[in-house]
DNA sequence: GGCGAAATTCCTGTATTTCTGGAAAATAGA
DNA sequence: TCTATTTTCCAGAAATACAGGAATTTCGCC
């Protein structure tokens, strides 16, 4: 029976609607470094004929996830700004995340974001952020923004809970980086590193996405105990300094705020 | 000639990438009301086999347009997140219109928002909000939500700029919608709506979207004077009244701001 | 307002893909 | 652990996407 499909090994396996998956490569071409695209320059960087091209961002611009602009060029459309207000409104861990994020942020008088990150896909992205009147700092989080497992305390807070099975595969894919990023030249290290992070209720990381910026962090779980996201404040060293004592205080609260979202996402 | 293609009347032309339509179709599920499928559901919906359903939504979920929950259930994913801070950085509109928007609900003291809109096809979308820290009241426009042109002033100082050929295909579309909103019982009587919208430099309209406020919003133009979106501020009908003899200086600034944006839309 | 260039649509046979329909496998739930 | 549900797999039949270029429309510039 091993014969019967050994011509397309699983792992390079095609899915089946080839005419689908490569008209969302065209959407999957328009980036942050490049929102914009010719249906030419499409074509040329997919390898499509143009007029194929053509029927593909048709089909796109017609539903609304692109936008036809002058000179022929295209960029994201409004079903996009249409389809992230269903996220925004449907999303429990936001719908959790929002109150909670103003009173995390509340004692640091403006000088403080809130910060709500889901895990996805070995990586992690930022849902939603609680952004007081006037920020005297920017961060590098951002709703929609894609960031790496290890760096900041957002990331970390959930890497440390993924288990072993996930950051085995992810020492495996990106151990050079792991390394680079501090968390142990071998997986053994790794493994040891990951354990002093859970030790910790919330974590606390210094400039590691942004100078001067201090991020503190700690998972919310989901059913089953699986880490689903974490939420958390980015703060300016000063303003942590200005803590002093009190800084072990911020730390718990964060640490109860995501505990208790984890227990209110287990009862919906 | 005209025996060649009788069999499919241009007006109902089904695009050629009949595959992508049909998977952008499953998308197209997803709203506000129904945020959540099964591929059951879906494929009961769309008239599709359940395993042709299931190749649509692995392309779909691939690409992270869905993610796969629990129960088989599926909804919008993290690529709509994505997809939208890229719209949210990129769009001009959007880059003018923050800072205008913060201006103009200054004065009003907290108890105001910013709205800036964007014309489509025949809709209007709001693309962004200035809301202040902690408003009294809560509002019907929203980024990503789909309102009609006809009411609410963000929505009225766009329809007034639309050109005839544009307002007179919505008349034979939404002509009892029009009616039934009050501007006119007829295409002439519509035409002289618009003309009397259309001498206001700043619209103000009453409870037309949400009981107790007040909408004052401005046309913005791109290139060619085509009419790009609108930008106002939306405040309650008490603070409104407060202003009193300043109402008008409010609506002078509203159309201000506007102007200015659609100056700088043309420079860039 | 009109010209040239570019962008976009149209066209058709053929080859490639997709879809069907059911059965098997994997997974989740009890 | 067992059952129900979800998901994948398969191969032939049938639909449809693609090539390739020509026609047409639109756009940008005088």
């Amino acid at each position: 029976m091993a014969y019967a499909t050994r011509d397309t090994p699983a792992h390079e396996r095609i899915s089946k609607v080839a005419t689908a998956d490569k008209v969302l490569s065209v959407l999957g071409l328009f980036t942050m470094e490049t929102p914009e695209w010719t249906v030419d320059e499409a074509a040329a960087a997919l390898d499509l004929k143009t007029s194929t091209a053509y029927q593909y961002f048709r089909s796109l611009i017609e539903f609304g996830l692109l936008v036809g602009g002058s000179g022929g060029r295209s960029s994201v459309g409004p079903a996009v700004i249409s389809l992230d207000r269903i996220t925004r409104r449907h999303d429990g861990l936001i719908a959790l995340g929002r109150a909670a994020m103003g009173r995390l942020v509340t004692p640091f008088d403006g000088e403080a974001v809130g910060l709500l990150c889901r895990s996805f896909r070995m990586q992690v992205m930022c849902i939603d952020e609680f952004v007081p009147a006037s920020l005297p700092f920017a961060i590098s989080y951002e709703r929609g923004r894609p960031m790496p497992l290890f760096r900041g305390a957002a990331s970390k807070a959930i890497l440390a809970h993924l288990g072993a099975r996930i950051t085995r595969r992810l020492w495996d894919r990106q151990g050079e980086q792991i390394t680079a990023a501090g968390l142990g030249a071998d997986w053994s290290a790794f493994k040891r590193s990951l354990r002093q992070l859970r030790s910790r209720a919330a974590l606390v990381t210094h400039g590691e996405l942004d100078e001067g910026l201090v991020g503190i962090s700690a998972p919310v779980f989901g059913s089953e105990g699986l880490v689903m996201g974490s939420v958390g404040v980015v703060t300016t060293e000063a303003a942590y300094v200005r803590l002093g004592a009190r800084a072990g205080e911020v730390e718990a609260t964060v640490a109860a705020e995501a505990q208790s979202m984890s227990e209110r996402l287990l009862q919906t």
